[in-house]
DNA sequence: ACTCCGTTGTTAAAATTTGAACCACCGGCG
DNA sequence: CGCCGGTGGTTCAAATTTTAACAACGGAGT
């Protein structure tokens, strides 16, 4: 066990701006939708992404995927919309065991009535504060990172032996 | 109430590029210090912060404020790190209210336990999926957001008017 | 058709977070 | 001194997330 690489200047640097910034403006997000809405972010992100599918439905653990979310976290969430009339449940044709959440009339009214406050918010706390370059770094940055992450579940070292 | 400034497709791609990284990030981060440490990653800073600390000690709001938490939030957590051994609470000399959190040998100790297999995990997850410049892109623009939205609380629009 | 393993979504219980209500106290002012 | 608005931490209940089971099912191999 050698010592380890600790991070250095810069990416101490790195690493406290993304840590700082990402929970800022989760923050940041999440009361604005609360307040002015009334949904979560994670809602929020549901309706965006039912409303954005073909069928305006996804099965729930698709959907739990995008989210980047647990299933029984989604399961809770879907009750909660459902429950306030913004999504419905049914039943997966094809597959018995299979849950298709599906937007409804109400929750694209919800959604579109929610949207034009929460671009602003997300121009206000992030977009708007960066210029066009530093907004394509962090898209190609982050992206990247999102990639890698998703493709890897979870590995000790998988990185391949050199030479 | 005009149209709103919808993203284009560049900030589109940086805005979801961010949201998906940002929670693969913490959620790989969160299960790797809870597997090899025990500690959530909330904890984790709370010892870092502390340890970087002048006395290893830091007043409650203070703290709570660094970490981007509650005050209720932080109470818990602290409440916690106490129970485990790592923290213990002590009473502010020159303010009856005030309450200071201070990390114990054992909490210094755990830290260093568990650091090099965090700094392992923020590598894998963030800082060596970028180049260096990336880095320094991604330092500087999440550094001025969180700047930015550590100054101003909560503002509808304090834009100076032009001219 | 039958067995076995992996998947799908839900459930239950524990842990954590949030938000409001609170108490006690600080500090300035009359 | 005594009052007042604001601060520092905690507490409580409610909302949400996590984790580990669970039950039922799909699908491939035999």
């Amino acid at each position: 066990m050698t010592e380890p690489r600790w991070l250095d200047e810069g990416e101490k640097a790195a690493w406290i701006a993304f840590l700082s910034a990402t929970n800022l403006v989760n923050r940041r997000l999440e009361q604005q939708l609360k307040d002015d809405a009334g949904l979560s972010h994670t809602q929020y992100e549901v309706l965006v992404q039912l409303n954005a599918a073909a069928d305006g439905a996804l099965r729930m653990t698709e959907l739990a995927d995008r989210l980047v979310t647990s299933k029984s976290g989604l399961t809770y969430q879907i009750t909660q919309l459902e429950r306030a009339g913004l999504v419905s449940r049914r039943s997966c044709p094809s597959d018995v065991r299979g849950v298709f959440a599906e937007i409804t009339d109400q929750g694209r009214e919800a959604l579109r009535s929610a949207a034009p406050g929460h671009v602003e918010a997300v121009r206000q706390a992030l977009i708007d504060v960066l210029t066009p370059e530093q907004l394509g770094h962090i898209a190609a940055g982050l992206g990247e990172v999102s990639r890698r992450l998703r493709a890897e579940p979870r590995c000790p070292s998988q990185a391949p032996q050199g030479a």
